[in-house]
Formats: C-alpha cells, structure tokens, sequence
DNA sequence: TACAGTCCCATGGTATCCCAAATTATCCCA
DNA sequence: TGGGATAATTTGGGATACCATGGGACTGTA
C-alpha cells in the first residue's frame, strides 16, 4: 500500500484553495482503490497538536467501523461519534488537484497563507510552517528517546544493531 | 457508504423552513438509494441529549431491525418502539431542498431561529447552536478519555490514529 | 374569509469548472 | 556530466453553475 511521505509547502492563493501535492494525491488515489469517482479527501482537526490530519477513503472506513462498533443509543457512542465526524470534512479535488479547507480547520492550525503538508504514512498533517518547525524540534527529542524502543521492534532476538 | 460528516450552521426563516445543507442532502441521496422518489428524512428527538436526530431510509430500517432483535418483556419493546416511533417524523424536501421542523421537536431541542446540522456518521443531529458548543467541550473531553478504547477497536493493531 | 402549507421563481453570494501562463521536474542525447 | 527539449505540476483568473434564501401565488382546510 502507498503511503504519505516526505514535506511538502505550498500556500493559499486569493479564492482560498490550495492544491494537494502530487506525491499525496497518488497516494490517496490508491488508497481509494483508484477507480475515478469524485476523488477526494477527509480531513479533520488533530486530536492532540495544532495541525490539521487528512487521509483517504479508507481512513474514514477505518474510523466509521470503529463507531460501528460501540452501541447505538448511548452518550458515549455520540459523543465519540460527534468528536470524530462533526469536525471532518470531505473535500473533493477540483480539475487541477486543489481544495479548499475550512476555515474553521484554518484556525485550529493557525493557518493564514503558508501551509506545508506532511506525510505520516497511512495519513498526513497539515501544518503552518512555523509551528510546525517547533514541533518537529521536540519531536526528534522524544524520538531519540525511542530509540531503544525502535531496536527492539526491528531486530532480530539476539542480535546486536550498531 | 457516505456518511454524514461536518457542522453547518442555519436558520429557519420567517414560514418556519430550513433548508437542509447540501452536504448532508446528498449522503441521504446515496443512503436512500438515489433512486429519485421524493427524497426526504427521518427525524426523532434524541435520547440522551437535547438534540433533534435524523437520517436517511437506512437509518430507519436499521432501528427497526434493532428493536425487533432486542430480547426484552414485550412490555419493555413496546416503550421502547413507541419512543422510537412515536415522535418519528418523515419530512420531504420542497423543491429547493428545505423542510419544516415540526413544533414539539423544535421544542425539544429549544431551538428558536437559528440552529445547526451535525454530522455523525451513520446520523445526523440539529442542535441549537449554543447548546451544541457546550455539548462538543463535553463530547470531546469524552473522547480524550476513550483514546485508549478507541485504540483497541481501531482494526490495524498498533497505529495510532488521531 | 383567514390561515397554513406547497409550489415555483428571482436573487445574491459562493464555490466549482475550465482554460492559459509560469514554474518545476524529467528525460534524452551529445 | 551538462545542456536542451519535453512533459508534468503548480498557479492565476474569468466564466459558469450551484446553493441558500427570500418572497409571491396557488391550494386545501378550518
């Protein structure tokens, strides 16, 4: 499977769209499965940092299933419900690839002209530059912190890397 | 399947319609089935919240299988399926996408001129707009505390969405 | 006759479509 | 390896279609 990678900025011009990366739109494209329909992304306001978080198609299946799968009728599954859709749009790609987002996600990321798209592998971030070069710093902190976890998961028992 | 998702703020105008977002009008279309028919949509008022809640053919068609597979005292079922049913409302569009809330919903839901659609997947709710931003604090500290249960159901063991 | 509910059309504003220029990336051959 | 040609992508702006909204006319009911 395709997955978002590498940083990517880019800007709002005067209508407010913003067209999505390439690298990214191939990414959805085979993430939707490919086959034409109005191609298209979701997008919603990260949980825990100041970004906006989009992905494709099977993202959104992803988390409709997992609603699914709490009962209906009760508060938690509505509040969990309106916490993961009522902030999620879909935004479709126009003949050249753009879209425009939301103000309302705008604000959450601080956003005004300058965005930069960052791939995350079965999702992307979208970013204000700035903010996101401070995250970026504490996150190759915490990283290098993670480190003895990363040995763990990728060597083979036994064997000593580095 | 699509799925209602987004917030978007109306109002109802001085003959009482208000004309349902574009957005959700359209997964009510692929919900019922596209096939033309006078479209139009199903709305109850909420359980647990002070809300209007309302969806497409499907919607219905799955609480009425949900009642009918709940193993209860046929005393029980009934309260239940009169509750369900009883303030059911089918309301169709006019030609231009609008529809007339009822009095006794709109009621429920205190709502006066000015309201708001709330996508939540599978369903919808209207809300007024005011109790709706106390409702979201509330829903998403909800959420914050289920992360790890959300987690747990999201299929690919190990990633963390959000 | 008064009232409420529909149907239908007109309007303003916005978002979408479509085409063209500018920029960047990719390829090919010397 | 360098430079030029070609293709792809990004960017800008005008025209168009769509949507939300308001109001008039018609219909049925009390």
């Amino acid at each position: 499977m395709t997955m978002f990678m590498s940083t990517v900025t880019s800007k709002i011009d005067a209508k407010g769209r913003v067209s999505v990366p390439s690298v990214f739109r191939s990414a959805i494209a085979s993430q939707n499965g490919d086959v034409a329909a109005p191609h298209g992304i979701f997008v919603y306001p990260s949980f825990t940092e100041g970004a906006i978080e989009g992905g494709g198609q099977s993202l959104m299946n992803d988390i409709g299933t997992m609603v699914d799968r709490l009962d209906l009728f009760t508060e938690e599954r509505d509040a969990l419900a309106a916490s993961l859709f009522a902030d999620s749009h879909h935004l479709t790609f126009d003949a050249d690839g753009r879209v425009s987002l939301p103000p309302t996600l705008l604000a959450h990321a601080g956003i005004e002209k300058e965005l930069c798209f960052v791939g995350l592998g079965g999702k992307f971030q979208i970013w204000n530059p700035q903010s996101y070069a401070d995250f970026r710093a504490k996150a190759r902190e915490m990283a290098l912190q993670q480190r003895g976890l990363l040995r763990s998961l990728s060597a083979p028992p036994g064997e000593d890397r580095r």
